[in-house]
RNA sequence: GCCCCCAUCGUCUAGAGGACUAGGACACAGGCCUUUCAAGCCUGCGACAGGGGUUCGAAUCCCCUUGGGGGCACCA
């Protein structure tokens, strides 16, 4: 344990909407807070100001509460050591750039865009390596002077020093990684419109905010060495770094980026959380499955609660290879979660999905039976929320069903006319039960069948064909019930009819 | 190109020198169950990247090679 209570935070930049690598990010964050009884900080980068994206603080605040990582301090519930936002605290980073060039650890550059380019292209050429070549760094007072009188922009650079030297620094998943500053740029830490940079902003906040662990993507390893540098110089304890592995695409090569991703079998995959919300997965699963990327419980338990995972999370346990997206487990997973809830809950969550998919009003599809009836008769064969509404179309149909293809109303091994009695039979024997439930229905069917001399698969298969419009869908006995004597006896005939017809017209 | 990180079944992982005949899970294959499809249960398939060391002993430690990933902006 630590001396100091544990601070973490998730920074997103809210330049685009909730990625689902960075939701991992979060999680991680949001797991060892709550191990350690530490607050989990949400802050919002938003010093990029010409990639804005209105509504992403909006997305992250959402998908947070969603997955159920509630923050401490930040947007929405305020703290102590705001403003969260980095646009609202301008006034401080322009301090702290200052100090630092009053003391020495970093320089006014006035170098043009134009003049950047050029070196750019020049350490192309003569295949160099790239980087700012410092000429502002070792300028005279009297040409800073010149440039200031001029009223030249300029930006603050940090001074890598000694730019012979190297940089050590302990990483909490990695051990000790050790940079040579010859690697390192003369960073700009702010910009010429008085924005900082990244690399400031972060260093600032983290230590105003008095962050104590640092987890955050591999993608920032490279630029680490920096914040180690500034840290240094503003002679600031340094928080514990904890770079996370990056998620690759399911198909292993390269990170899932922004836009998409690419499946295993080579189709496309949501990459933003959103997107995997309006799939219908459900937080617990999403949580589960995020934990158990670069992360697992015991090595041997896949399902888990938020409550154990945090009891057991430890940073140095973390893995710290790349790993790919396992799309298929999260499938697998979230059918678990589906299949663990009581149906009432199921029934809830279940309701604007298929309303949804079935073109309805959730109020008027909330009016009606049928989808409360048949929870119990979908919830082992959906995955995802969304792929309830396509199996249960037919419950929602009031007029005749059509059939694409009559001769898929024909049972196994069985002719037209065999077909054409059976269902008319079914009718029969359905039109007269006294009772009409699932228990009536099976055993006159099962009857029925043996008095036909079929299978009992035989003479469902057309029935269910004739019910539902497809040869797959939920248990019939069941599914009949909810349908109604009414609807069920209308489609029987009317597959009967074009059964009929179309034996006919063959026969022509 | 340069720097950094990483390396166990196809994939997610367990393994921190002897308990490894390398464990679990997804996927896949087969079987059972069965009114279709699922779900469930059972079985099977399947890995320590390669090469050198260190050690009585290496998946575990070191080195090299190879492979993969990330980073090299007035973006984060």
């Amino acid at each position: 344990m630590t001396d100091t209570p544990v601070r973490v935070r998730f920074a997103p930049s809210p330049t685009g909407y909730l990625h689902i690598g960075s939701v991992r990010s979060a999680l991680f964050n949001w797991l060892y807070a709550r191990h350690s009884g530490g607050q989990f900080i949400l802050r919002i980068e938003d010093t990029d100001q010409k990639r804005l994206v209105e509504d992403a603080v909006d997305d992250f605040t959402r998908g947070l509460r969603w997955l159920g990582c509630q923050w401490d301090e930040g947007p929405l519930v305020g703290g102590d050591y705001g403003p969260y936002q980095q646009s609202e605290r301008l006034p401080l980073y322009q301090v702290w750039a200052e100090w630092l060039v009053e003391h020495g650890h970093a320089y006014r550059c006035y170098c043009t865009e134009e003049r950047l380019e050029a070196m750019r292209q020049t350490q192309v050429a003569n295949k160099e390596q790239s980087g700012y070549d410092r000429h502002c760094r070792i300028l005279t007072p009297e040409q800073r002077a010149a440039h200031e009188a001029a009223g030249d922009p300029s930006v603050i650079r940090l001074a890598i020093e000694p730019l012979d030297g190297s940089t050590t620094f302990h990483d909490a998943i990695r051990g000790e990684i050790t940079f040579d500053h010859s690697q390192l740029q003369d960073a700009v830490l702010l910009k010429s419109d008085g924005w900082p940079t990244y690399h400031l902003a972060a260093v600032v906040d983290d230590h105003l905010m008095g962050i104590t662990h640092i987890l955050r993507s591999d993608e920032w390893l490279s630029s680490a060495p920096l914040g180690v540098l500034l840290y240094q110089a503003f002679g600031w304890k340094a928080p514990v770094w904890a770079h996370l592995p990056v998620i690759l695409n399911p198909n292993g090569k390269g990170k899932m980026s922004k836009r998409f991703a690419v499946g295993a079998d080579g189709k496309a995959i949501p990459v933003l959380l959103k997107d995997y919300i309006a799939a219908g997965y459900l937080p617990e699963a999403m949580l589960n499955f995020l934990a158990n990327i670069g992360w697992s419980l015991d090595g041997s338990t896949e399902v888990f609660t938020p409550e154990q995972a945090i009891a057991a999370f430890d940073i140095a346990a973390i893995n710290p290879a790349p790993a790919a997206f396992p799309y298929e487990k999260l499938l697998w997973l979230n059918g678990i979660y589906i299949r663990q809830l009581d149906d009432d809950e199921l029934y809830r969550r279940l309701l604007p999905f298929v309303a949804a998919g079935l073109g309805l009003d959730e109020a008027e599809l909330a009016a009606r039976p049928e989808l409360r009836a048949a929870v119990p008769l979908i919830k082992e064969r959906i995955k995802t929320l969304a792929e309830a509404a396509p199996m249960l179309t037919f419950l929602f149909e009031d007029g005749p069903l059509s059939y694409a293809d009559p001769q898929e109303l024909i049972g196994e091994k069985m002719d037209a006319a065999q077909t054409v009695t059976a269902l008319q039979q079914t009718a029969a024997m359905l039109a007269a039960l006294p009772a009409w439930d699932k228990e009536s229905v099976e055993t006159s069917l099962r009857e029925l069948s043996e008095r036909l001399g079929l299978k009992v698969r035989q003479l469902l298969h057309p029935v269910r064909t004739a019910l539902t419009g497809s040869k797959v869908s939920p248990p019939l006995f069941e599914a009949v019930v909810i349908l109604g004597r009414a609807r069920t006896l209308a489609r029987l005939a009317a597959a009967e009819a074009v059964l009929r017809d179309d034996k006919v017209s063959s026969k022509l």
